[in-house]
DNA sequence: TGGACGTAGTGGTCCGACCACCTGGCTGGT
DNA sequence: ACCAGCCAGGTGGTCGGACCACTACGTCCA
């Protein structure tokens, strides 16, 4: 339709990169709104005058950095683009990620939990910190590697909505995807660190109990940087 | 070739999603090292048992999450999986976030950018200072916005990049991506805030100079949350 | 010896067909 | 008049094949 004002650049040199840039730039312009249908592929790769061929691979590539949802049989919608939308790639980052980038990663993550904490403790309700304390008995009262895992995934990301910055949560949501928690604890928790770890839940728990800021953010910081920590000396051996 | 151990749940729903998953778990096995040659396409497709085309569809999503390459009339390669590979996605979100995301992206940009800074005052060197400095004077002596924005870019590129967290630098890059800045700063701008700007900038690299982490952390802080408050201000009316 | 050429092989694009699934309307009964 | 069930059209998902554009590398000639 307005080929008018084409851009400075609009030859993506694959015709499948370029549609991928029209339609980020319809929904950036808001021509096509959250949760809105998509014409089908057939008529899209039409308009844009490729294959249809060309156009799912475009739709493929969208849907799997989450701004797309394709329905079989009923068809592609735009999603509402919200943060755990976006950021569930992010996980991937964490799953191929190994070496010094496993240290970056927990630094940021304790950058941003320890912040995310603070928050939590003056903000939290106590609806969430029943929640928060469910995990945490949950977590106490069984043996299995598995269930530990989950609980303890749970109960900071509780703590991470607590802090009313869905960004935020969906960041560090990334930054703890079961796999990569897997494989750090599997080597962590040999060591016999499961006891130190309940002792810092217990103090972050305490922190958010009392409504202190302070205590949660060096509770925080203090329970991620000691896996990190005992990351950094796995790697220098 | 070895089809014995599938996991749990392989089916994917779809044939695509399945040959993703093979290959990010390739990857993540070590079976394919960063650069890396894979197979042609013709015999990934094989290998895997589907068309041409759904695999087509995989490499594509992989190619756009920054995790593979094709070069043309040369083969499909796994990239060097650095931070600044995996993260480039990260942008997407900026560019399509709006509203009060916006606001939290900016509290994420706020927390990390002024912990990249603390840690680039005690870290930073010489040559990187003088980088930085190349692009605060260049900063200042134009009038083109295009130029500024650019140099503004640049210069808090310098300072993440001397925090020596590659991970926390793509992620702030990400963060800053050109159209989200240009976004922003237009009607900031109009507000005369320019010389506030310039106020800031000097008060970081004031701080960096005098190898001052907590100087830093403060003038950092208070710099991003400048245009916090002001997009915060914004949204509400 | 070295550069131009050619060719085999690769990713990029297109087409047409068929399948699997969902949706909404129609049909038939109550 | 109502509702349950069926059914047909439309949609995304998959497939196979063909051709194009480009690269890499070996070959041949000057």
């Amino acid at each position: 339709m307005n080929e008018t004002q084409s851009e400075a650049a609009p030859q993506k040199a694959t015709v499948t990169q370029r549609a991928i840039e029209r339609i980020k730039a319809m929904i950036a312009e808001g021509r096509l709104e959250p949760g809105q249908r998509l014409p089908t592929e057939r008529d899209l790769a039409a308009q844009l005058g490729m294959s249809r061929s060309s156009m799912r691979e475009a739709i493929r590539a969208l849907t799997v950095l989450g701004v797309l949802e394709a329905r079989h049989g009923s068809g592609i919608y735009v999603t509402q683009l919200e943060a755990g939308d976006l950021l569930e790639t992010f996980g991937v980052v964490a799953d191929l990620s190994r070496g010094p980038r496993l240290v970056e990663l927990l630094e940021v993550r304790r950058i941003l939990e320890s912040t995310a904490t603070a928050l939590a403790a003056a903000r939290i309700t106590e609806d969430q910190l029943a929640e928060v304390e469910k995990h945490l008995t949950a977590m106490n009262g069984t043996d299995d590697p598995e269930e530990i895992i989950a609980h303890d995934l749970a109960f900071h990301r509780e703590i991470a909505a607590a802090a009313g910055n869905e960004t935020m949560a969906a960041i560090l949501e990334g930054l703890s995807s079961r796999t990569f928690r897997a494989r750090v604890w599997r080597g962590y928790q040999e060591e016999g660190a499961f006891a130190r770890t309940r002792r810092e839940h217990a103090a972050i728990h305490r922190a958010l109990l009392a409504h202190d800021p302070e205590a949660a953010r060096a509770a925080a910081a203090a329970h991620v940087g000691e896996v990190e920590q005992w990351l950094r000396t796995q790697l220098s051996e």
